[in-house]
DNA sequence: ATAGAAAGCTGATGTAGATCAGTTTTCTAT
DNA sequence: ATAGAAAACTGATCTACATCAGCTTTCTAT
């Protein structure tokens, strides 16, 4: 038995069931406090060390989340669709962004008041705890990622990304690959050459099928033994 | 200007005032709920994968959480004194612990009802505010070791780990140094022959001292640019 | 249409750190 | 006190990757 959380993509998202806990009143709230925005490609939604004015929820599109240092990036998920982010910036004593926000597409995305929302997390116990619940998944998908980057090699890296991408974030066979060999390098924190090769060797082996900017899983099993070998 | 969150000691632990945010009654559901149990150095207080039964807190001693696989375990985090842990398994559909934790030393630990712990969320506020604002400092806290690990090399590693034991956990510039150098090598990632290299080395350069079992930092501020300089 | 820039690709070289194979020191238990 | 085990240490070797340097293909903008 293989451990359960030791792949960046151990659990499902559900749909954004957080708002249902509202009450007509509070929705209103919600709904006066927050700004719709559409960012292009490659936009920045939410700068590290920035005022964390507002929580983010993606409508549409994909994003990554990530720590910026003067070196590296470290992206610590991507955000598909329906993804709550920046809560972890609610703690005592900090108003700042913990992380960077930037999209790898098109995407739409609802910008909520970040006061309202706190004041909605410490007045309405129920959607405290569906918020919870989220933050829940969120962190344990960030293990199996921590997991994967810090103790798997290449193969097993890429493998696991791959099918990240298939199972959470496009939940097809068949996906719009949207993220160039330097844009993986960075999501699996490898060099853009390694990415190449690796990449080469699993369309060597027919594991997977590139074509134009379509990516095609067509061995998943053997993609998962190799992810979870490591 | 060098990133808030590369290391594994971003944030300072506060008292744990989660539990002021209770009723009288509600302390004293608390109090009827919850075990007091004494560990040996080793022992292992929650196994992951079994049934996630309680939260725990910390109130004398250190332990470790981690992720266990065939082959490594992954060290998520080290629980100092007044640590809460274990809220990361409570979310929707879930009963299971998604980590193991250990002791390092001798450790006294509460372990409180999970369903009691879940009905407080969901019926007190604050409490499931506080308890979120905990989340926030704990998953902030990862994302720096998770940057610390996949990203440092071996001497800024050790640097790190020894400065957090200095600001984090033991608050003192001497402490009684309770890690093998085996131990030291499942916590920073590497083997336990670099371990002993790295910690030679800093020895040699009069950073540290260390006698018996105890260990001063000499010189915390060289320890900080080898740690941030990676 | 075409120049320039990205992105993709490939082989050669370099290196950080693991692994291996010991030796020495310290701890532990009778 | 002493044997046996664990921990600490050391040097030699190996290897998974990064880095470098250059080449080809694809994209993009005038």
């Amino acid at each position: 038995m293989t451990c359960k959380f030791t792949n960046t993509c151990t659990i499902h998202n559900k749909n954004l069931t957080l708002f249902d806990e509202l009450s007509d009143e509070e929705k209103k709230l919600v709904e006066e406090n927050t700004l719709t925005v559409s960012y292009k490609k490659g936009e920045t939604i939410c700068k590290q060390g920035s005022f964390a004015s507002n929580v983010m929820h993606i409508k549409e599109g994909l994003a990554k989340v990530y720590l910026e240092s003067e070196t590296n990036n470290l992206i610590l998920k991507i955000a598909p669709k329906n993804s709550l982010i920046g809560m972890p910036s609610i703690y005592e004593g900090n108003n700042t962004a913990v992380y960077s926000v930037a999209t790898y597409t098109e995407s739409v995305v609802d910008l909520i008041d970040m006061k309202v929302f706190q004041q909605l997390l410490k007045t309405n116990a129920k959607f405290a705890f569906r918020a919870l619940n989220i933050m829940n998944e969120n962190i344990i998908q960030i293990y199996g990622r921590f997991f994967c980057i810090s103790n798997k090699q290449l193969h097993g890296r890429i493998a696991d990304i791959l099918l990240c991408l298939k199972n959470r974030v496009y939940k097809s066979n068949t996906y719009e690959f949207a993220f160039s060999r330097s844009e993986l390098a960075e999501l699996t924190n490898m060099s853009t050459e390694s990415v190449i090769r690796v990449m080469k060797n699993f369309k060597d082996d027919g594991l997977i099928l590139q074509k134009d900017k379509t990516l095609e899983i067509l061995n998943a099993e053997m993609l998962s033994k190799i992810s979870n070998l490591g």
